[in-house]
DNA sequence: GGCCAGGTGTAAA
DNA sequence: TTTACACATGGC
């Protein structure tokens, strides 16, 4: 058993499991995902929270509502105008996948989520995951300050770190889940040590 | 009042 | 390839 395996366990016996994603859909979780970026949570509740009580919470009805209109809903979760228009495009590409899921065509890539704009790694990788359950593991800024804090890894690139965990675990989606949302849990009670000035 | 939050795209060096 | 900066709100 590795040092990522055992400190998995030890994060979940403290917290417990975390239970994420904490959503109602599975487009839910994507627009999450895109409205969270260098965001606070708690904004982005509220966000979704507008948008739910909107009727604004679903591919098509999204798609229908003005710039203005969605600029105003989504405002809570900052960026709120580079957000709107990312959050269409997304949005596009989801009702794109749905479609051809029904024809039983290709499934979802990394590349094609990555090709939309304002879906990067960290986006790309929660929606494959936390959306439609592919063993991805997320990387963020919790966990590589999780890395460091616990010298189990320092790397640099994005992929890098993913690999690493990756290679240190079972492939499961479910471990993969719960141990992304432990180590953000266990960030929000670990406040970084000074701040290397990004 | 400044710092931070579940990043990303773009432009310049 | 690396670094700098814009994007924006709300909580402490």
């Amino acid at each position: 058993m590795n040092k990522v395996r055992r400190l998995y366990a030890t994060l979940l016996r403290r917290y417990g499991p975390q239970g994420w994603w904490p959503a109602e859909s599975q487009y839910e979780i994507i627009v999450g995902a895109l409205l969270t970026q260098n965001t606070n949570w708690k904004n982005v509740e509220s966000a979704i929270s507008n948008l739910k009580r909107a009727g604004r919470l679903e591919p098509e009805g999204l798609l229908c509502t003005g710039s203005g209109e969605l600029e105003a809903l989504i405002r809570p979760s900052g960026f709120y105008r580079q957000k709107a228009e990312r959050l269409r495009a997304l949005t596009r590409k989801y009702l794109e996948i749905a479609g051809r899921q029904k024809s039983g065509a290709r499934a979802v890539s990394r590349e094609e989520l990555l090709a939309v704009k304002g879906v990067g790694k960290e986006t790309a990788d929660s929606i494959l995951l936390y959306a439609y359950g592919k063993p991805i593991f997320v990387i963020d800024a919790y966990t590589r300050r999780f890395c460091k804090r616990h010298s189990l890894f320092e790397g640099k690139e994005y992929d890098e770190y993913r690999e690493f965990f990756e290679s240190s675990l079972p492939r499961s989606a479910k471990m993969f889940k719960e141990y992304h949302a432990l180590i953000v849990r266990w960030g929000k009670e670990n406040g970084q040590e000074k701040k290397t000035k990004k």
